[in-house]
DNA sequence: TTGCTCCTCACGTCACGTGAGGTGGC
DNA sequence: TTGCTCCTCACGTCACGTGAGGTGGC
């Protein structure tokens, strides 16, 4: 038998026959005159059973062991079968979150906590700014699973429909807010932010950490421009705090 | 951030920051006057979305373009999807092999039509005999499905109680046989045979082509000793065939 | 002379892991 | 001076695929 004869009739490439010459899994045969290799019958056969302990998913090097009268096969089924089960779960929860991400029409980077939230049509109009959805996305990293679910929680509630409406506006007029912003807008928008905020239920944001706090606040450092930061100190000084002009 | 932190932060090793550097996932950030590099959160952002996707199953170098405002991500997910299934549908199929061959207690190299007749404990006694196991391997993968069918089908005959310990009587009579073998044991044991064969329904079995007979007889020529291929010469010919003793 | 098969290197794949060898920072 | 972090190569992984370049066989 020549190389592509054995190759054909066990239905691999004649690369593979090499291979496993390679790593030893099947002995290099005699030689003909001319330098061509000569198979058997009996290296046919051990490359079927090979074969088939390959198409199982068992690693070249543990073939020839499990192959031997004395072969602890039993072993190699076990944990192959282990394996086996381990991976089919890690596949099947990918699938899952490929199916949430596209019932809610998220964009896959979303976590899938809050696919359905960040989605499209959801809150945020009809595509979320690329800020919330940075910001978003680092605080649900940072956080733990209840802050998570308290994240989950004030996102849906900013999600319905009479609290949505006002948080397009004021998001919109959020967006708007440059060197050109009127006097007296940073102003009324913080009032307008606050007073919403005082209608959401907060609970579980008490426990951002500095760390956390701090990656937040350099993100806005790096993406928003001067009035859109003075706005944040306004917010942050609450309702009473001083009330001057932008720039 | 340096190389450490931002990495800690997003649960990767510093090696798959360059990587990502590398193929272009993630731009290199600036340096600083000793050559560190200088991340920002912007890079952390981009780093945790690159991971969602990359845990995802998606190939890095189709990341940037789904990251892009325009991305097509719809397409990739669908894509994935279908891989998925996929892949779980082999795994799947895979443990289904392997729960039957622990079933039947078979060797892993078997073919799972097979198992639980080549099984330890089947026909052929506790252990079977390599060649007969060789024999049903090869003839096993030569044939068509309706060839595969008829084998299994004569397996499980043999495998019957009655016939069983006949068969494993005259398969330890053949095994015995070599250069002692007393005169008139091979003639017997051919007659028994034919005897034994002439019980076993053997339908389906006149269709082994030419290729297929002629790996057999050189698996034959190999692997057994001039009784026993003396014994198949006198089996073929039939009990009517010449009485000559054997050397 | 023309296809076909065979031969031997040897690089590429994919997402990093793992040293090897050397230099700033506290 | 001692650890710790950072840096840049560069090889290894797993089971082969895919040329590159050359030689027998009909």
């Amino acid at each position: 038998l020549n190389s592509g004869e054995i190759a054909r009739m066990a239905g691999v490439s004649v690369r593979t026959l090499r291979h496993y010459h390679q790593v030893g899994v099947l002995p290099e045969p005699a030689r003909r005159g001319n330098g061509y290799r000569e198979y058997t019958v009996r290296d046919l056969v051990l490359l079927l059973r090979v074969r088939r302990l390959a198409e199982l998913g068992i690693p070249l090097e543990e073939i020839p062991p499990m192959l031997a009268p004395d072969g602890a096969a039993d072993a190699v089924l076990d944990e192959l079968d282990r394996e086996l089960a381990e991976q089919i779960e890690r596949l099947t929860a990918r699938r899952t979150v490929i199916a949430r991400l596209r019932a809610a029409g998220a964009s896959p980077d979303t976590p899938p906590e809050l696919a359905g939230l960040l989605g499209a049509g959801a809150g945020g109009g009809p595509e979320m700014r690329a800020y919330d959805r940075d910001l978003t996305l680092l605080l649900h990293h940072r956080l733990d699973e209840p802050g998570r679910a308290a994240l989950a929680g004030l996102m849906s509630q900013v999600a319905e429909p009479d609290t949505l409406a006002a948080s397009e506006e004021l998001t919109a007029r959020f967006a708007a807010l440059g060197p050109d912003t009127p006097a007296g807008e940073i102003d009324r928008l913080a009032a307008d932010f606050h007073h919403m905020l005082g209608r959401l239920s907060l609970e579980g944001f008490s426990d951002i950490d500095g760390s956390t706090g701090a990656l937040l606040t350099a993100y806005q450092k790096m993406v928003f421009n001067d009035a859109q930061r003075e706005f944040f100190a306004r917010l942050i000084a609450g309702p009473e705090g001083p009330r001057e002009s932008h720039r």
